[in-house]
DNA sequence: TCTTATTATCGTACATCTACGATAAACGAT
DNA sequence: ATCGTTTATCGTAGATGTACGATAATAAGA
């Protein structure tokens, strides 16, 4: 049973798009990151994607949110709600964070019947901490 | 004899101010900054100082830039005009993030004749990783 | 089927970012 | 004093970020 890796949502045209879209990110999720890839990339590459990360963290919402994640137990699942409740925004603002957060790579979402379940993509923390070390220190 | 921080321009109206923050600022220059002391910031304030951090880092050119000063031998110079030929951007558009990196605490430059000299601010690296430390894992 | 709960998206307004060319300020050299 | 070099700032245009309320979409349950 596939779990789409967020809702979709837009006029039928746009539909059957979305939904391969989702699905490709589907199979794509999960993966967790490994840092030791690093060094196959092109130090292009690196500066680009440390910027992208960066930019993830680049509010102090997002930086809460992201502490939120990484700290929750694994057995303990956190849902939007509970990441709405914790700050001092409203919901749509919230849900914008999350976008931006997943976007740049931090985290991802799965569905859980109405709600949806976040949590910190595995290693990405190791990973960033690589991408600053090659980015910014390696040749 | 003191070389201030970054040329003082502006209308005559606002001169003196501007030449009393200038020094305000290099009396505090040179600071290198301490990652021990982040214990004692408050939460909040380490999730502030991370986003403003990250904010930095948040353009490939800007990561560019860390990555060129950061690399220089101490006793070899890096005055601004290198770091324009070594990116592919208008002068005044690295001169604007050069800004950016001086605003979010990540380098420093003095005045050397005409010239002006560039490096990061000693121990911002480790500050850095200190900070994304307690602000995403401490309590 | 209808309702409720949950969350993403839309629309909007305002602020900030990013790039560029043009200009101005500081300084050394002539 | 004037000129050339260097670098910050101004003005501008278009893109992106940020916040909110309102709305839409999904799933669970009555």
């Amino acid at each position: 049973m596939i779990s789409l890796d967020s809702r979709v949502r837009g006029n039928d045209e746009n539909r059957e798009v979305l939904i391969f879209y989702e699905l490709v990110k589907f199979i794509c999720k999960g993966n967790p990151v490994d840092p030791n890839e690093i060094g196959q990339l092109s130090i292009e590459d690196c500066k680009k994607g440390l910027a992208e990360l960066s930019k993830g963290l680049a509010h102090p919402a997002r930086v809460e949110i992201v502490r939120i994640l990484d700290n929750k137990p694994l057995e303990e699942r956190c849902v939007c709600g509970d990441i709405v409740n914790a700050l001092p925004l409203a919901q749509s603002s919230v849900s914008q964070h999350l976008k931006v957060l997943k976007e740049t790579g931090w985290i991802q979402g799965e569905i859980d019947g109405p709600r949806v379940c976040y949590c910190t993509v595995e290693g990405i923390m190791e990973y960033y901490l690589a991408l600053i070390k090659r980015s910014l220190k390696g040749d």
